[in-house]
DNA sequence: TGGGTTATTATGGGATACCATGGGATTTGA
DNA sequence: TCAAATCCCATGGTATCCCATAATAACCCA
């Protein structure tokens, strides 16, 4: 099934409000969730967004521990304790929280960005600085593994 | 299905009251509970708050040990003498027990911590400490899962 | 192909409902 | 009988609902 892909850049409303793209409401609209399940992502300075499909991945991830452990208390505070379930208004709009503003540092333009099977929440220059970032990564890995395969087997 | 979720804080007034937090109300009334189900947490300075949910795993718990064996006598003191069912006002409300007052160090807020199939009440500074390291610790958790896994999915 | 028409989308703002909080009044229980 | 718990109502702030509008994209038919 076709996911999140592409990204777009909106502005927010003096309410603190801001539209969801449209692709990527008829995904969530597929995907048949109740409003939009946002988490923290602990990696970097963004916000993860989506439906079923990415509920499914935290709650796999907890699971893989038992309950009522010191364990498995400390993931799901760090997972649930960390997410929040918005909602998403007649005209398709989220309501960017102080939670989701002081982890990304949005102040009045949102970044959408597609990933799948979820989307992720920026502030415009934090994350084109992240890509750039990330495509100079993804350069110098490719890179590598060319001169590694130049003398071994290929890729 | 989504369960408790995010994080509130919340002030006591002077009568030792407090607003449950308003989705965390909704989740209560899906479960179909009777009021609130809470227990001091053995780990650490919390109460795990919850309903049936909570309730099943507790009894799951104390199942795995023979009935009558000293051990589950041990264990069955140790869960249910330390849970108090609680009742929810018709505001929403809850009162803070001087028994929750010792074992959280709460004083004049509460902080309400989703944990999907619980949440815990924390006293807010005390809070912000262990989440911190429980940040850190998941993080370990989930890095050494990946790496298990055959194949890591992105996050 | 092109020009006009209709849909869709992002954004703005007023009105309303909900929620956290405070406090008085009433009941309960020791 | 007194204190504590419970019920009930009031209120300010916030989030939600609803409608309006401008710009853009899709469409249709000649």
């Amino acid at each position: 099934m076709a996911g999140f892909v592409s990204h777009f850049t909106n502005r927010l409303d003096a309410k603190g409000r801001v539209s969801i793209p449209a692709p990527f409401r008829s995904v969530l609209v597929r995907d048949g969730f109740e409003g939009l399940y946002c988490i923290a992502s602990p990696h970097c300075a963004a916000v993860d967004a989506g439906g079923n499909d990415l509920l499914a991945e935290i709650n796999k991830r907890s699971e893989a521990f038992a309950k009522l452990s010191p364990d498995h208390d400390a993931l799901a505070i760090a997972l649930f304790g960390a997410s929040e379930n918005l909602r998403i208004d007649g005209d398709g709009r989220m309501t960017i929280s102080d939670t989701i503003r002081d982890h990304t540092g949005i102040t009045d333009q949102v970044t959408f960005v597609g990933m799948n099977y979820k989307f992720q929440i920026w502030e415009p220059e934090k994350f084109r600085e992240f890509r750039a970032e990330a495509q100079r990564r993804a350069l110098a890995m490719l890179s590598e593994q060319r001169s590694a395969s130049s003398q071994g087997e290929p890729v």
